[in-house]
RNA sequence: GCCCUCAUCGUCUAGUGGUUAGGACACAGGCUUCUCAAGCCUGCAGCAGGGGUUCGACUCCCCUUGAGGGUACCA
């Protein structure tokens, strides 16, 4: 029986690297009929922002990853929030001070700098220097009224430290190539490590399920349990999911683009920009010249602004884009772990059920956004009309779409029509000239070229068109279909030349759901207008 | 620089000393078709390089190369 911990620190929208990990602490959990603990690291004051974790539970409940213990919940070993368990901590930092296997510490961070710097040139590590002797209690005070910053370093123990990972074997490292590194920050509270260990263990955690970006920690985490007399969790690091670029998939990444693409664009009102983001203008210089980076509402913001599209990295973009959060469980699950089944489209559920902790595969693995399409068309066939309904609903109302107005059963019509899309995004932009008005429709200058304009076959089929339909008694799908084909025949022409120009005319584009139900979802009396609009239109030109 | 990790088609992967190296996505061609998709059929494509070990290496060992991670009072 496992228990797994899902521990993001809340400085933004849950990316997919985080998503991935905390799908296989509930996969685990939930495999092994454990419990699944979600705990906020909020341990930095700088970067945490009051709403982000709950941008992260809301993205992580999207998912379907629900958990056993946490905020909203409870349990016996909270609180969850870092931020509220100080008094902890300090407990534990007090008794590695007294038994001397940690000890306080007053560089400056150019001293810490400049150590660095000398290190570097020697071509070494930088490892810092233990001092012989420690501060004592009154040295603490004479730094404190001094003004000097006051940290907590642990002692890291030299020798050979072996990790014991489960993706990875037995990873060696050597104490003396790791630096004593701080468990107490000088704002009085504890780092990641230290945080991470103790609750670990007070969470009775027995299994640590995170990214590799971590497995340089461990060493340092496995000897700080050792100091503490904790237990040592069996630990897996699981490989980086990189984008296209190369390098960690990331919110970075965002940055690095819409940096980009400010830097290029000419004679842009900078003000206006840093206004829309909600950030100043220094700030936003600030961003542009160094590595400073806004938060994720900001940069989402200013590329709006910019009609620029960023890579998806958060969860929320791909649930923009119009993919069901069953692909992307499936789809994660699959990136760095294979599942022992002869299919690889995976309900959730079967991904739990089959779990098997060899699985995992030890390379770096490239987020293929294609294959992504192909797993969320096969998720849309899957899943019943009702839920398929639900996730179109929820959808809308995310980008904020016309078809909002559509009631459910004009909407499950189009979900219907709709079979064989590869997106959420694709229906709606399908679908969205029935919940537009006829005057606000956008016509696609090539398309009306090619299918209007050109040679006056369009527009002469159009007007053909408009009166026969006026004339037909029975509307139904059926009887346009008759009439569609009826003219293509007696023409002796292809369906095509018929449905097109009709589509145009109603649509503004040559790509949209099929034509018949097209024209009986829109009513005959609006297909008629839309018609006319279009021939007054075009045909002067 | 130093430390750690990794290496099978373009991508995600199966494979644990003897396989015609399998699948999926992508791509190409064809069929179907009222558009875009979807669907069906066919095809293309891979063990990074060099040394060992072995009767035999994709598989085990070493080196090279390449890639990624870490090197913070971030997690």
């Amino acid at each position: 029986m496992a228990i797994t911990r899902f521990a993001p620190s809340p400085t933004g929208y849950l990316h997919i690297g985080g998503a991935r990990t905390a799908l296989f602490d509930l996969i685990w959990a939930k495999n092994t009929g454990g419990r699944y603990i979600l705990r906020i690291e909020d341990t930095d004051q700088s970067r945490n922002s009051p709403t982000a974790a709950k941008q992260v539970m809301d993205d992580l409940k999207w998912l379907g990853i629900v958990w056993n213990e946490g905020p909203e919940i409870g349990g016996q070993a909270g609180p969850y929030f870092q931020s509220q368990r100080l008094d902890i901590y300090h407990n534990y930092i007090q008794k590695l001070l007294t038994s001397g296997k940690a000890y306080y510490c007053f560089d400056s961070a150019q001293e810490l700098d400049k150590m660095r710097k000398e290190a570097a040139a020697k071509k070494q590590n930088f490892i810092y220097p233990r001092p012989k002797v420690f501060p004592t209690p009154a040295d603490v005070e004479q730094a404190k009224s001094q003004g000097r910053d006051v940290v907590v370093r642990f002692c890291m123990p030299q020798g050979e430290i072996v990790v014991n990972d489960i993706v990875r074997g037995e990873v060696r490292f050597n104490g003396k190539d790791l630096s004593d590194f701080i468990i107490l920050k000088s704002d009085g509270f504890p780092t990641y490590h230290l945080a991470c260990v103790v609750d670990d263990e007070l969470m009775n955690i027995t299994h640590v399920i995170r990214g590799q970006e971590h497995l340089m920690n461990t060493p340092g985490h496995v000897m700080l349990q050792a100091a503490l007399g904790f237990k040592t969790p069996v630990y897996a690091h699981l490989s980086v999911i990189v984008s296209e670029g190369g390098g960690k998939m990331s919110k970075r990444e965002r940055a690095k683009v819409l940096k980009a693409a400010i830097k290029k664009s000419q004679d842009l009102d900078k003000a206006k920009l840093a206004s829309v983001g909600g950030i100043n203008i220094s700030e936003l210089e600030e961003f542009l010249s160094g590595d400073v980076m806004p938060d994720t509402p900001a940069i989402d913001a200013m590329a709006e602004y910019l009609k620029i599209d960023l890579p998806e990295i958060n969860i929320v973009d791909f649930m923009k884009s119009g993919f069901l959060p069953q692909t992307l469980v499936n789809f994660i699950a699959l990136l760095g772990y294979s599942a022992p089944l002869d299919k690889e489209i995976l309900t959730l559920q079967e991904i739990i059920d089959s779990f098997d902790s060899t699985r995992f595969n030890k390379t770096n693995c490239l987020f293929d956004r294609k294959k992504l399409l192909a797993f969320n068309t096969e998720h849309l066939k899957m899943i019943s009309e009702d839920e398929l309904l639900k996730y179109y609903k929820d959808f809308l109302k995310v980008i904020n779409s016309p078809a909002c107005k559509g009631d459910d059963s004009l909407l499950k019509r189009i979900l219907k029509a709709s079979h064989g899309a590869r997106t959420l995004a694709e229906i709606e932009h399908k679908s969205r000239f029935l919940f537009i008005d006829a005057d606000k429709i956008e016509y696609d200058s090539k398309d009306v070229e090619k299918v209007l304009l050109k040679n006056g076959e369009g527009l002469a089929m159009l007007t053909l068109l408009k009166a026969k339909l006026s004339e037909l008694s029975t509307i139904s799908e059926e009887s346009i279909e008759s009439l569609l084909r009826g003219i293509a025949e007696e023409k002796q022409i292809g369906l095509g030349k018929v449905a097109q120009p009709l589509r145009v005319a109603i649509c503004g584009t040559t790509i949209s759901l099929p034509i018949f139900e097209s024209i009986d979802m829109l009513g005959i009396k609006g297909t008629i207008h839309r018609m006319e609009c279009a021939i007054n239109k075009f045909q002067t030109k």
